[in-house]
DNA sequence: GTTGCTGCAAAGTATTTGCACCGAT
DNA sequence: ATCGGTGCAAATACTTTGCAGCAAC
C-alpha cells in the first residue's frame, strides 16, 4: 500500500494529520516488515524531527493502532512492538528466534478450520495470534 | 499430576524447597487451570503465609518457570501470567474473551503440520503460542 | 477564542535488584 | 561460619497522564 493511502485513512478519521503523526507514519512505512518498539520509533522519528517526544510517539502509535493502520503486539518480553497492519493482513504468523531474537514472518492460513471448531463450542472468534519459537535458519547453522 | 511430583521436581533441582517456594507452588496447584498474575499469586500466598514478599513471589515464579514446572505467558496486556505447565502440555490453546477477559483453554493439535512447513524453510521450531480473541459463550449471549 | 496536539515532567505499573538479615547445614 | 534464600525498599523499564503552551481553524 502506498503511503498516501495511510495518510488518507488517517485524514478521514477523527484525528488530524499533524507533522508528528506523519513522521511516525513515515517511520513505520520506511520500516515495513519490521516490528519496532516505541523507543525504536522515537529514535528514527528524531532523525526526521529532532524534538518529537516519546509521549507523542506513544499517543500516535496508539491512535494508528486503533485505526487499524498499525498492528500492536507483544512478542518477546515486556514491551509492545508495532508494524504496518496490512503487512499482516490475512494471515501471516511470526517465528521468533530464541537465539538471536529475530522475528520472521510466515505466510499460511490453516487456522480457519480450528476457529470453526472453537465456534462450535459457543465462542465467537474475531482474531488470533500465533507465534512460533525456535531457531532461525541463520542460528540453526551454528 | 500430584503435588508431590512438583515438589520432587523442585527438590531434584539446584534450588531448595523452602517454605515460601512450597507456598507459591501450593497456590499454583490450588488454582490449576487458572492463569494468575504475580500480584494474584502474592495475595493468595499471603493467606497461607502472611509476610511473604512480592520479590520472593517473582523470584519463585521465575525459578519454577525455568524448571518448566510453570508456564509463563503474556495474554492480554502488560503483565505476565503463570499456570502449571503440565496443564498445557501438548497442545492446548487459549481463547481470550475481548469482552470479559476470561481465558478458556481449547484442546487441539493441528499445528504440527504447520511447523513442518516452517522447518522446510530452514527453521527449527521448539515451541509455539496460539491465542484466539473473541467472545466467550457467556458474552456471546448478550 | 476554542479545540485539539505537543513536549516535558511526573506518575503509574510491572518487574528486578541491592542489601542486611535469617536459617539450615 | 558459610551460603543460599528472604523481605524490604530502591531502582528500573515501559507506558500513561497532567498540564501549560502552541497551532489551526
Amino acid at each position: 500500500m502506498h503511503r498516501d493511502n495511510y495518510k488518507a485513512k488517517l485524514d478521514a478519521s477523527q484525528y488530524k494529520l499533524t507533522g508528528q503523526r506523519a513522521t511516525v507514519l513515515e517511520v513505520m512505512i520506511r520500516n515495513r516488515g519490521k516490528h519496532l518498539s516505541a523507543e525504536e520509533v522515537l529514535q528514527q522519528a528524531r532523525l526526521l524531527r529532532p524534538n518529537i517526544g516519546i509521549a507523542t510517539v506513544y499517543r500516535t502509535l496508539e491512535k494508528l493502532a486503533s485505526l487499524e493502520i498499525l498492528y500492536k503486539g507483544m512478542f518477546d518480553s515486556g514491551k509492545y512492538r508495532y508494524e504496518l497492519a496490512d503487512d499482516r493482513e490475512h494471515h501471516h504468523h511470526h517465528v521468533v528466534c530464541v537465539n538471536c531474537g529475530s522475528i520472521t514472518e510466515i505466510k499460511d492460513d490453516l487456522l480457519c478450520e480450528l476457529e470453526k471448531n472453537i465456534e462450535k463450542q459457543g465462542f465467537r472468534i474475531v482474531d488470533h495470534d500465533l507465534k512460533f519459537f525456535g531457531y532461525c535458519p541463520n542460528c540453526t547453522k551454528s
